[in-house]
DNA sequence: GCGGTAAGTTACCACGGGTAACCTACTTGC
DNA sequence: GCAAGTAGGTTACCCGTGGTAACTTACCGC
């Protein structure tokens, strides 16, 4: 099949860019273990030295994903932030931004959190998009308790950026919980509490 | 050295509980990526298909281990508990009781939090830890929300128990956080949000 | 002592991550 | 246009490690 064409060519940025979505799909399928690095090369349609010298080494691989993702969701949740008014808003409307992008990127999802964390090298990875997201919310968090010890801030920041992880996983085994109601959850405890502490 | 003991046969229980703790020592040391079964065996002072007969593969080794970390977490944060009065005062303990056997359980700790979500069949492992988690904190907090929606409580739980594995995470690369500091932040957003929710 | 069996060993396979050496489609300079 | 250079690709291989088959030996009951 495949009329004629011998071997073509391509840019490399965009066969990094086809690596990529081909990992990103084939690690979430398989799992990262199971995935073999042939089995990404052929879905480009190449063999797998061509991802080598792009990623060199499947752990290299994993980490432009997850960089790729992290990327991604930073900008979705700070943009649903930035267009909130008010701490209270924003701290709801971006955790809805984070329970909805896992919605709708299913692959990123799985590889983020559940998948990425089997590399050792993806771990300090990940441990930076949470450092990303406990800033911005012990920022947040800030204007709402002004006096509170700034390491007690950051601990409250950590129960936040765990409960959403937990919550986001918790809805991957039971969809009937809706973005809404996970939100909700959390801003339950998390924002009652807090607005009673001061 | 090893004074001319040729070679020493074990009883099947004390075999598996010295591979148990080999093991245990080995993924938390190298991580169970990089851990080979002949570095498990070779600590105990046996060879790789040894290891096979007890356990079966790589990852019923792995899935051993948890287990029985499961068993001692569970047994030791439900004493705590138990000797707790008061809803509050038992979520309180349960919580210290778990940072606390964290801490002087270091390498099972690992495992459990850094090494386990690596292997796709250790992943129900630790879901099943988690759940036996939620079901009891869900129940606690039932005895403080009595008319919420059990969807409610079970989402609760999960803020609780995603804080709490997060919280963990953050006091291994942040030694100075007391698992006393740790249980209070917990309780200023989840008990005190709770509270006000009545 | 003398089998029978549980406990162990040696020697091997296969699969997948990673690489060295080679090849070829496209570009660039003249 | 055409020679030369190079980025993009391939084939063929190595080696570590999970996993197993076949054989060996220490211990127990009798």
């Amino acid at each position: 099949m495949e009329t004629s064409t011998p071997r073509r060519r391509v840019g490399r940025a965009e066969r990094e860019r086809q690596i990529l979505d081909a990992a990103v799909a084939v690690f979430s399928e398989r799992g990262y273990q199971n995935a073999s690095m042939d089995a990404v090369a052929e879905r480009v349609g190449v063999t797998k030295p061509v991802v080598y010298t792009h990623f060199g080494s499947k752990e290299g691989l994993l980490l432009a994903c997850v960089a790729r993702a992290r990327t991604d969701l930073l900008e979705v949740t700070a943009a649903a932030a930035a267009a909130a008014q008010g701490s209270e808003d924003m701290l709801r409307q971006g955790t809805k931004a984070f329970f909805d992008y896992l919605d709708t990127q299913r692959p990123a999802w799985t590889l983020l959190y559940s998948e990425a964390a089997i590399s050792a090298g993806a771990g300090p990875a990940l441990e930076e998009i949470r450092a990303q997201q406990t800033d911005f919310i012990a920022a947040l968090l800030a204007t709402q308790a002004p006096d509170a010890d700034p390491q007690r801030l950051a601990g409250w920041s950590q129960v936040i950026v765990g409960a959403c992880e937990r919550l986001a996983l918790w809805r991957g085994q039971d969809p009937r919980v809706s973005s809404e109601q996970a939100t909700e959850y959390l801003m339950d405890l998390a924002w009652t509490g807090l607005a009673h502490l001061r």
